[in-house]
DNA sequence: CCCGCTATTAGCACTTGGTACTAATATCAG
DNA sequence: CTGATATTAGTACCAAGTGCTAATAGCGGG
């Protein structure tokens, strides 16, 4: 036997939550309760019906199949490039990018921002990293938005080389340094993997 | 005016497949036939009622966030694990992971998995990375797998560090050198951010 | 021109998982 | 005991179907 009204809202919220497939029925079932007391519940929590539920799951499936695509591309959002000079973009930290357990942003992403603008920033159609060396100064978390400022800090263009830096800063405060070896493809495909 | 049911069922099956979300009544309508011709149509193609194809597109979501959170926790799969001396993962470069230009694995695929293993070899609830270098010596494309063996190479306990290498290779060909200063967290949460 | 065949359309009963609403009953507090 | 709140019951209705039967349309052959 449930208690209050209150904690089984709570408990109802959660296993709603928790399987956005589950009916009336099985929920009446499971807490003991008319269908039409799950139904009262729902309303007075602005739970959608099972049907409504589905679609919302399967709609941002769809959109997000959609969009994640183009976004791959380029991690994080150009917002100023001028090319073989410098470069500036965006990356929002979303709670996907960062450890369960410390909220904090994991390595790759700002790695994947700053290699991906070191790729743009090359005024040529290929352009791979042959190596990189990072710091990673301070923890970033959900919900900062890391800018990353990329410079072409030498040029051999006889060697098909240049070397860019990255810092990257959340609230003009530096977290992440990284300096990138890219190699220009002319024709071939030899030099590396990224 | 659509010529034959052939025709018809495959621009349906197409309709359909693009978006999931439409109707029999707003099929009737963009085919100009019965709301009962599209059935005996999806009936022919097997094709299930909205509801069910809405649940399908849920469901796969559902089971794909189950399954992304753990599988996004460690690029790459972990076949083999002693903690802190060595560890082994592999990665499947698929499509998704390419320059479509080029069919080239993306430099962050390579670091990732690479910096996952680093972290995973640490024994130790929070392990964040401070430094690393990185090597891109070849080319990694689509349809290959991809070997990571990490290697504890040297242990500052006092300092809370760790240095692991992480040699990733294709068909026994070394294709990404990483080495990573790792950072044990122990109550704070200072260092860096991956 | 009618026969036979497929394709299409129509109509009805029924299903799920609900909403919207009304009304009865239970429970508990003051 | 009275009132307020909570719960249950029951009805009509809806969307988007399934399942089934039956009527009709169109066309090709003989």
């Amino acid at each position: 036997m449930k208690r209050t009204k209150r904690e089984r809202q709570t408990a109802l919220k959660e296993s709603i939550n928790e399987n956005p497939f589950v009916t009336d029925e099985e929920l009446s079932a499971e807490f003991d309760v008319s269908v039409q007391t799950i139904r009262l519940d729902r309303m007075e929590l602005s739970i959608p019906e099972l049907r409504e539920r589905i679609k919302h799951v399967a709609v941002r499936t769809f959109e997000d199949e959609v969009k994640s695509l183009p976004i791959d591309e380029v991690i994080g959002e150009i917002i100023d490039i001028e090319l073989d000079e410098k470069a500036i973009s965006i990356f929002d930290v979303k709670p996907e990018h960062v450890f369960q357990r410390n909220q904090i942003a994991r390595g790759h992403h700002l790695f994947a921002q700053a290699n991906s603008l070191a790729v743009a920033i090359m005024n040529e159609d290929l352009a791979l990293t042959v190596k990189s060396e990072l710091q990673f100064l301070r923890p970033v978390k959900a919900g900062q938005r890391i800018v990353a400022k990329a410079t072409v800090i030498d040029r051999q263009p006889e060697k098909n080389r240049a070397f860019v830096k990255v810092v990257s800063t959340v609230d003009q405060v530096t977290v992440f340094i990284g300096t990138f070896e890219m190699y220009r493809m002319t024709e071939q495909s030899e030099g590396e993997a990224g």
